[in-house]
DNA sequence: TGACATTCTTTACAAGTGTAAAGTAGTCTT
DNA sequence: AAGACTACTTTACACTTGTAAAGAATGTCA
């Protein structure tokens, strides 16, 4: 069981940021906390989240009668796993390009650009 | 049929990518391109093919007995698509995190630094 | 014209994903 | 102790994805 190197899906993503906001969380919280965003009945949640257990993305721990649920994995782990399939498939493994097409993307600020010229000074003169 | 805002699965990736390149082009030429990289059967890639034809990813023409394939969404659309979609789950939309978490992951070099940086200028005096 | 070869079509099937209803059990309140 | 809450467990089901075998149709060469 729980051979880490898993994808998170959409949902599961949905629910790991909760976790990651909120842990140790019972089931129910996250239900409450996704209930806007998601609009999924406590079952589903529920249901989600003993799959993430079973594949090693969340631990829980008993108490009394509540299950507490954990994650396994960190952020940056997930994050940097996400980002490495988007560019394997989208971009072929190259780097520059994918940060060539964000920057080229409109979804930028001037200030952010500020912001990026500034880490890759920072970066360089490391 | 054919609503487009698709997500490409990773099967779709690896056949997209050789349409683009070869478009207008016949499913066994896909499955060749793909034989070494994923080991496909003729059957696998062509059932794929049909099932992106369906969702408005692919395009046919029957010339006599070959159908030809083309894309009928550009790199570009998907690669947006894919991105943003880590965007949103992964760094909850915000742009300047994930940049700065491809900046600080693996080997980018001095060179391609230099590159981010020029492109960084461009952007800002447009 | 019959035998190959090539390509397409139909059908299948297991695993994974999103979604949740229904039933059970334990806890709190009066 | 009965009823009401709360949380957990079981079961289900449709849709998608990866994977392909088997059969049908068409074209080609001897």
């Amino acid at each position: 069981m729980s051979q880490r190197t898993q994808e998170l899906t959409d949902a599961e993503w949905a629910i790991i940021q909760m976790v990651w906001e909120h842990e140790p969380v019972p089931a129910p919280t996250v239900q409450e906390l996704l209930e806007e965003q998601r609009g999924w009945s406590y079952s589903t949640v529920k249901t989600l989240m003993d799959r993430m257990v079973k594949k090693g993305l969340l631990t829980t721990e008993r108490i009394r009668n509540l299950m507490l649920y954990t994650s396994a994995i960190t952020r940056q782990e997930a994050q940097s796993k996400e980002i490495l399939k988007t560019l394997k498939r989208a971009f072929e493994g190259a780097l520059t390009p994918m940060m060539q097409f964000l920057l080229e993307s409109d979804h930028i600020t001037h200030s952010e650009l500020d912001e990026l010229e500034a880490l890759i000074r920072a970066k360089k003169s490391k």
